[in-house]
DNA sequence: TTTTTATATTTGTATATACAAATGTGTGTT
DNA sequence: AACACACATTTGTATATACAAATATAAAAA
């Protein structure tokens, strides 16, 4: 469906509009079809970006910061998500002895585990929007969106 | 910047998730960048995004359920975003005397004033991400989306 | 050594998302 | 009329976003 029909627009729209808008609504149908994959296992999107992080440490600690600038929303609260992750037993956190003013925070064995069951899940999610598209439409469409997003 | 470098990724990563994390990226620079241009009026972009679909009622009220269904994420409540619209006369809300069931919402004078000052600027944000692109390469961004979205 | 400044994280508050349950109203059936 | 069912909206709860203020620690300057 265009995005027009998504959005029951009356109107012709502008193509700088249709793109924002396009990009805006195809960002939820994926976000919304991830959540899905994640239900069964009682996480969130962001606390799943966050174990990701962690383990792609490979058993080096992380702190608030790093994880904060590798994570994709800016502007998410690193503290309140590694919260929700220690409750469930995914992470541990330690104040850093070297400099008491950084936490220190590690992925467990159980963290690992969920996330190494999750790995075929979230490649099918992935390949899933790809799959009726060659990889010359989708090496372009990748090379737009940055084109487009670096003004 | 490309993907791999905004989220300080070490491995190569396959073209299917670059472009999903491409896509939720670039979706956040935008986001973040409306809502500067909002803050000055002191409402959300969801807000925006029910003013805007008022505007083109074009007189006509709109029920919960038919700015529901033209909301770019499917699951806003549109209860809680009138009320706060409500709060700031930027809308009406009635009863519906044909069906009482029904909810009947209009742009008051004032969200429409608020709407056309905004006008100029929303253009201008909407043409900033596409101004070093021509033609072509909007229009196929635009498909390729499409294409993407609709698997 | 005390003060200032910078860094790292947490906390508070308002808003929005996600989803289920509850409420109120209209329609069709017996 | 009484009942079941569908429809439209609201409310409750948990989570996440956005941003400012507060707290704690480290480093630099006076």
């Amino acid at each position: 469906m265009k995005i027009e029909e998504e959005i029951k627009s009356t109107v012709v729209l502008a193509i700088s509009k249709k793109i924002i808008l396009n990009i805006l609504y195809t960002q939820n149908v994926i976000n919304d079809k991830f959540a899905e994959i994640l239900k069964p296992y009682d996480i969130s999107g962001e606390q799943y970006n966050v174990l990701r992080i962690l383990r792609g440490q490979k058993g080096c600690p992380a702190n608030m910061c790093s994880i904060q600038e590798r994570m994709l929303a800016k502007t998410s609260n690193t503290t309140r998500l590694v919260d929700k992750l220690l409750l469930k037993a995914l992470v541990t956190r330690n104040v850093c002895p070297e400099n008491r003013r950084k936490i220190e925070v590690l992925i467990t064995k159980k963290g690992l585990n969920m996330l190494n069951e999750l790995d075929p899940k979230v490649v099918e999610h992935e390949i899933f929007f790809s799959k009726n598209m060659n990889t010359q439409e989708l090496e372009s469409l990748n090379e737009l969106l940055e084109k487009y997003r670096n003004q």
